[in-house]
DNA sequence: AAAAAATTAAGAATGATTACTGTTTTTTAT
DNA sequence: ATAAAAAACAGTAATCATTCTTAATTTTTT
């Protein structure tokens, strides 16, 4: 297996995804890098978020909208889907630790990790309702 | 909204995806079927899951190997992947109701269901792994 | 049984992601 | 510090799941 070696442009997708609190994708995170290095490329931008990924320094959500995103925040924690907007929100709770617990119970696999996606409306798109 | 009209080929999907046990993908689905309809065609697999998912006949579960998999059961439980070897198994436990309420104390939205994916190592790839 | 509506088959189009190739950075070893 | 080796890059082509389009077929309605 490949040594990992330092690259700027890794950093800077690292430092980024770091420094927002939302979950971009690929082609987000591309665009706006790409607005400090012009010669960045898409392939580059993909390439590394997967070993980051690998890596445990950012995680990658899938269950989402077709298209992979990011998240920068790899603390435990759950994320909410709005079904109306589509946008993406952490959740914080502490049943986290129960959940392994509890499922392996009922499973008899070895379970290391797992992952909550919530489904409703967010708050924004409930007051619009309302508005209508 | 368009009527639903009654299809032979929706109807087999259907009864196809709720006669398994796993977790096949659209394209899973197509080649079996393929055999007793040798004229069914990949689109109207795709579009007639899409339907029968939105009429929360089916399940889709993305989270996977980004290839989308469908759940012919529709009971609440959870869902477990197997980092070794890809598959994907039930789990059921009893601590779904919790979930929604728990995660309704920590974000302002309104959360209405939820999925769990769970990861680790199945029974058979541990078994494997001793072995070597 | 004829008209209207919905669905299909087949294949083209899309779009996110991956793979390839030649060049540039980064590391290693002198 | 510098030359050789390894890894990463940019740019572009290729892939592959999924969606879209169109004309033909089924299903429903009248």
């Amino acid at each position: 297996m490949p040594t990992l070696n330092y690259s700027k442009q890794r950093q800077a997708i690292l430092d980024h995804l770091q420094s927002r609190k939302d979950h971009p994708t690929a082609e987000m995170i591309y665009h706006t890098l790409r607005k400090s290095m012009p010669n960045l490329s898409a392939g580059t931008v993909y390439r590394n978020l997967g070993l980051l990924t690998e890596l445990g320094q950012v995680k990658k959500l899938t269950g989402l909208d077709g298209v992979d995103h990011y998240d920068g925040d790899v603390s435990a924690h759950s994320h909410f889907i709005c079904q109306c907007c589509g946008k993406v929100d952490d959740v914080f709770f502490d049943a986290d630790a129960l959940l392994n617990e509890k499922a392996a119970e009922h499973y008899d696999g070895s379970i290391t990790s797992h992952h909550v996606y919530f489904y409703g409306t967010c708050k924004a798109c409930l007051k619009n309702k309302k508005e209508k």
